[in-house]
RNA sequence: GCCGGGAUGGCGGAAUCGGUAGACGCAGCGGAUUCAAAAUCCGCCGCUGGUAACAGUGUGGGGGUUCGAGUCCCCCUCCCGGCACCA
């Protein structure tokens, strides 16, 4: 054996011949158990992160402990290929997105091969391939068929002098982030998911998940956002008919129909035919609707805005009382949102109350609570309590509370074929359409006879042309002739092609499906796909808790009615981790650029931070997710290159739980590899004097009957740690504490020496989930030929005669005794009155209570 | 703005079901080894007072429940993630 730990070396040596004797492939035809374990598909965006670092690594392991536990394990690797990035990559330096992306993909895999993953790479698979997009395109067309795929005019960010759409990160602070322009919104045709018509199975869906973590599933309930309300109409007096089917009634939604009578305005979107049609005679709303049409789609942005009215000057009348009620344009109010118009109750909504003071629209109370007073001054939180109001100046609801005045006010509409309770869904339908060339294309012809016609299975895939190079300035595939013109499937005359690409976010939405089945030319899924599915273990990151999560369980649903997939849901257990985040250095040039510098590159001199190429002060800019946006990802090929890639795993696992944010710095790393230099160095020096046969049973000196008492505590905690708690920072910290017990055990004899090589054999196959190569290289040391296999616990070792319990006088802690393990808690009180501790504090009197808890402690009241 | 999460020594973190706060590691300090250094090994290490035994205090801030609160409840502050075209 080698005195000397080399990590190199050893890693090309298991690397080698995990690779030549196919280790990690999954078995289709196996009869073990199967688990799948899947970790999300990385970008390509040209090199490793840390983030993916610790991604790979946490279900690395749970790949390897249940490998090791006897599972027929899946665990596939592929590529997330399309997508923004690579479009920028290539306007920055003229090359074809393919190319950037393709190469990208062969250094990214390297990496991950150097970090000695058990992936069977034989699944690999790339979103940006036509073998894979074509099966997206062939369910795009069968949804297409069955509505669950419709076309829609959707609001978009628009460059005026790029004349391109942007994407939402594409816009700073309401600028075109290329030219510097004012975005303005603009209305397109798009395709779309009718995901809403899932949105009560989203939802109930979540019950069934117990292997998910509470917090991601309350985002998702949130975001589905099931609320029931009413949906009710303004009439629009006589006039040319204005709204949507001549019906002259201005719909809206709300949640609080309660507090109709209290409605003092209505507020419609900058879009909404009213407003538009106001605009017509009116130059000063004309100008506010359209500084309402600048600034970006975000909600964010939408949300936090300054709110902006301006008065029509049109009237409607109110539903029941049939009073006249002013219509204002609203720059808060999305056309795309409900019924693009909402009733406002200043009184009782805090958006509508600000609203009305700073226009000076009346103030209407109609609701009210016992022992508060309403005062037009400011908004106080009880004016919106829908537990303790009741209806007030309400007429006949007066005195209702919130649940029977709904139910009255909406029976009295329905009368009147005014309004009816309606369940409403905070989510909105899926826009998949992008005006973007590196994407999948939509399978779509357009025909002047035959209209939107998809394109036959059998003319699928629509391929990519990949020698394209944008330029930034809309979709190059618009000039794309042989591309673009093509002929009618349905009547055979001239078309046009669509030339957007769907969103990328429906590729990740069932790769995990095509895994099972990479390599089936003869449709989307095959039978294997039940075998493998659902995926037992999906671990990603927190930042996906809702849109990729909720996508790929629509997808699922979607699959599973097309007949592709038996089961409802696709990941039973998943684990959110943490984002890496990284300190965010930056300078802002004189139009207010940002140009961002890695942490890597900057150093602190007298507490400012300053770039180490010039020497020239830096802004911080805060403690962020590593992104290449910010420049702030840390490359973790260094120190793959410097200690090896255990070590850059065991760091990654040690340094913070799974799913805590890891906030990185460099020191620590050092210590990682000082464990595994020390773990070598007692295996060197046990291996030196002979291997022995592990200890087998029999009589043991009280060190080594303590030390393996520890051993199998340890054994114990680290299975559960792994397999229940999936915390692995306190399973190698378990470990640790062991090897230093064990450096600590003195003895030659050949019993010491057995329980050594028990302790030895056990930490190693304990740690090989995490650090492979090491585990491998000294298990081979330790037990020549020897598969390794998961320690199990031998339950006569964990036997304790004596205990030591903590004993507190009124909940302070005064110190401890020693009791037998088996003493009853009459046994346990007695003895902790008896000492010393409790007569101090007693002082001739009787407790007033004492608390034994069992093993724990006793806590003596006085 | 809305939804979700977090805050514990100089630093990363531990405390799993309300029961010894600070495991394990980093940094630091002291010592051994060495011609010297690196590496390695041993020891100390929340704060205040004390030579010490020990006492007091301490888990972002304020209040509460409990024999006992980092953990449960109420209010607040700050930080992070998401907000539908970044992935």
């Amino acid at each position: 054996m080698q005195e000397k730990y080399l990590p190199s070396e050893i890693e090309h040596t298991a690397q080698a011949r995990w690779t030549a004797s196919q280790t990690y492939r999954a078995r289709d035809d196996s009869d073990r158990p199967k688990y799948y374990c899947l970790s999300m598909f990385p970008y390509p965006s040209g090199r490793l992160h840390m983030g993916h670092v610790r991604n790979y690594t946490i279900g690395d392991v749970l790949a390897r402990y249940h490998a090791m536990r006897g599972y027929n394990v899946m665990q596939p690797m592929g590529w997330d290929a399309f997508g923004l990035p690579a479009e920028n990559a290539a306007i920055a330096n003229n090359v074809p997105p393919a190319a950037w992306t393709y190469a990208n993909i062969d250094h990214m895999r390297t990496q991950l091969q150097a970090l000695g993953f058990a992936i069977d790479w034989s699944r690999e698979l790339a979103t940006c391939k036509p073998d894979y997009y074509r099966w997206e395109q062939w369910l795009f067309t069968r949804l297409f068929e069955k509505g669950v795929i419709y076309k829609k005019m959707a609001t978009v960010n628009w460059d005026p002098i790029d004349q391109t759409v942007l994407a939402n990160e594409q816009v700073i602070e309401g600028r075109g982030w290329r030219s510097g322009a004012l975005v303005e919104k603009r209305d397109i045709p798009m395709y779309f998911f009718r995901i809403t018509q899932y949105a009560d199975e989203l939802l109930s869906g979540l019950d069934n998940l117990p292997g998910w973590p509470e917090r991601v599933k309350t985002m998702q309930a949130n975001w589905i956002g099931k609320s029931v309300g009413v949906r009710l109409a303004f009439k629009i007096p006589p006039a040319p008919p204005l709204s949507k089917g001549g019906e002259s009634l201005l719909w809206v939604f709300t949640t609080r129909a309660d507090t109709l009578m209290g409605v003092t305005f209505v507020a419609v979107a900058a879009e909404h035919p009213l407003a538009t049609r106001a605009a017509e005679n009116n130059p000063e709303l004309a100008a506010f609707i359209a500084e309402c049409k600048q600034g970006s789609v975000a909600e964010a942005d939408m949300a936090t805005m300054e709110k902006k009215g301006m008065d029509t000057g049109l009237k409607v009348s109110h539903p029941l009382t049939g009073e006249s009620i002013p219509v204002w344009v609203g720059n808060y109010v999305l056309m795309s949102y409900g019924e693009g118009a909402v009733m406002a109750v200043p009184a009782h909504d805090e958006r509508d109350f600000g609203f009305a003071q700073k226009y000076g629209l009346p103030i209407k109370q109609v609701i009210g609570v016992e022992g508060e007073t309403f005062s037009l001054d400011a908004w106080q939180e009880w004016y919106a309590d829908k537990a303790r109001g009741h209806c007030v100046n309400s007429g006949k609801y007066d005195g209702l509370g919130y649940e029977a005045a709904v139910d009255a006010i909406a029976a009295d509409l329905a009368a009147k074929g005014l309004g009816e309770k309606k369940t409403q869904f905070r989510l909105r339908d899926w826009g998949i359409s992008r005006q973007r060339y590196w994407g999948c294309p939509i399978p779509i012809v357009h025909c002047e006879a035959c209209g939107d016609v998809p394109v036959p299975a059998g003319q699928l895939p629509v391929v990519l042309p990949e020698d394209v190079v944008p330029d930034g300035s809309g979709n190059p595939l618009n000039k794309r002739a042989d591309f673009v013109n093509c002929v009618c499937p349905k009547c055979g005359g001239a078309a046009r092609r669509e030339t957007d690409t769907m969103d990328t976010f429906v590729e990740s939405s069932w790769y995990y499906a095509r895994y099972a089945c990479p390599d089936f030319d003869g449709g989307m899924l095959d039978a294997r796909a039940n075998k493998w599915l659902p995926v037992d273990q999906y671990i990603g990151g927190i930042e996906h808790a809702i849109l990729h999560l909720l996508y790929a369980r629509f997808f699922h649903k979607l699959m599973r009615d097309e007949g592709l997939v038996s089961s409802d849901e696709p990941f039973v257990n998943l684990l959110t981790q943490g984002m890496v985040i990284a300190d965010t250095y930056y300078r802002e040039s004189a139009d207010g650029k940002k140009t961002w510098f890695n942490p890597a590159d900057v150093e602190t001199r007298d507490d400012v931070a300053v770039l180490k190429a010039d020497g020239q002060p830096v802004v911080a800019g805060g403690t962020e997710k590593m992104a290449k946006s910010k420049n702030n990802g840390v490359d973790p090929q260094a120190l793959i290159d410097q200690y090896g890639a255990d070590t850059a795993r065991l760091f990654t696992m040690f340094a913070a739980p799974p799913e805590q944010s890891l906030e990185w710095s460099d020191a620590g790393v050092e210590g990682a590899h000082r464990f595994l230099k020390r773990l070598w160095k007692l295996a060197f020096e046990h291996v030196q004097g002979g291997t022995v046969a592990a200890f087998a049973g029999g009589e043991l000196p009280d060190a080594a009957k303590t030390l393996r008492r520890q051993l199998h505590q340890t054994i114990h905690k680290v299975s559960d740690d792994i397999e229940r708690r999936k915390q692995f920072n306190t399973a190698i910290a378990a470990v640790m504490e062991l090897m230093n017990a064990l450096a600590k055990l003195e003895g030659m004899d050949a019993t010491t020496r057995s329980v050594r090589q028990e302790v030895l054999e056990a930490a190693v196959a304990m740690l090989a989930p995490i650090v492979p190569h090491i585990g491998e290289a000294l298990y081979a040391e330790l037990k020549p030929d020897a598969a390794m296999a998961w320690p199990a616990v031998d339950e006569a070792a964990l036997v304790q005669d004596e205990i030591e319990l903590m004993l507190q006088v009124n909940g302070k802690l005064r110190g401890q005794i020693r009791v037998a393990s088996a003493a009853t808690r009459e046994a346990v009180e007695a003895a902790a009155l008896a000492g010393e501790v409790a007569q101090k504090y007693l002082e001739g009197k009787p407790p007033k209570k004492v608390v034994v808890v069992p093993g724990r402690l006793v806590n003596i009241v006085v």
